[in-house]
DNA sequence: GCAATGATTTACT
DNA sequence: GTAAATCATTGCC
């Protein structure tokens, strides 16, 4: 079954962060459906510097963070990669989890055809700029909500084991100073499709 | 109006 | 291991 709003619209985006992971994220496009199991995932904060709308600061960009849980917000990062976040916590609370990292499980074929060239299967979707674009996810998919048709996230009803999931710090945000030490990135421990 | 830069990926040495 | 690709957003002039 999908998830829920109100599993979004909790306040405490850590704590989702972690219970995302064996969660299944889908899209449909054209009518093909493609998808797979979160593995990875980091959450971000207004209270902390590695997110964009650190101090609350609102800008036309994270706009969306702002609005209620259970929507997407996607961004550009190097003018090449679109990224993947869902937001949660109410409205006027900007608190968003970057999925970082899917295990491939449905539309392989059509997510091949999105990336190209792999020297590699390994990475159809692990990284958050890879995996948005197996799923068909660019700038435009901002603001959508996630309990729809063209997007949504599943849940199994299979959770992950405790032990089996591992939290470290976020990568590629070191600019945070002491906030990038900050034990918020979420991962499947041993699992294949994470992201390098 | 303009310059700096990033929640990355890929290919090449 | 290192570097290039490439542009929207941001903050300052």
């Amino acid at each position: 079954m999908k998830l829920p709003e109100t599993f979004y619209q909790r306040s405490n985006v850590v704590k989702i962060a972690r219970e995302l992971l064996g969660k299944g994220l889908f899209t449909k496009v054209d009518g093909i459906t493609t998808g797979g199991i979160i593995v990875e995932t980091e959450a971000y904060s207004w209270k902390e510097r590695g997110c964009h709308a650190y101090g609350s600061r609102k800008t036309q960009r994270n706009a969306v963070m702002f609005g209620k849980g259970g929507y997407s917000y996607v961004y550009l990062c190097y003018g090449m990669h679109n990224l993947f976040n869902i937001v949660t916590n109410s409205e006027n609370v900007a608190d968003a989890i970057l999925i970082r990292a899917v295990e491939p499980l449905e539309g392989i074929k059509e997510m091949k055809r999105r990336r190209g060239t792999l020297s590699n299967d390994i990475h159809l979707t692990s990284g958050p700029g890879k995996l948005t674009k197996a799923l068909g996810i660019d700038r435009k998919w901002n603001g959508k909500f996630l309990i729809g048709n063209e997007i949504w996230v599943e849940d199994f009803g299979t959770g992950v084991h405790k032990n089996k999931i591992e939290a470290s710090h976020r990568i590629g945000i070191d600019y945070a100073g002491e906030d990038a030490k900050l034990p918020w990135r979420f991962t499947v421990k041993g699992n294949l499709w994470l992201s390098k």
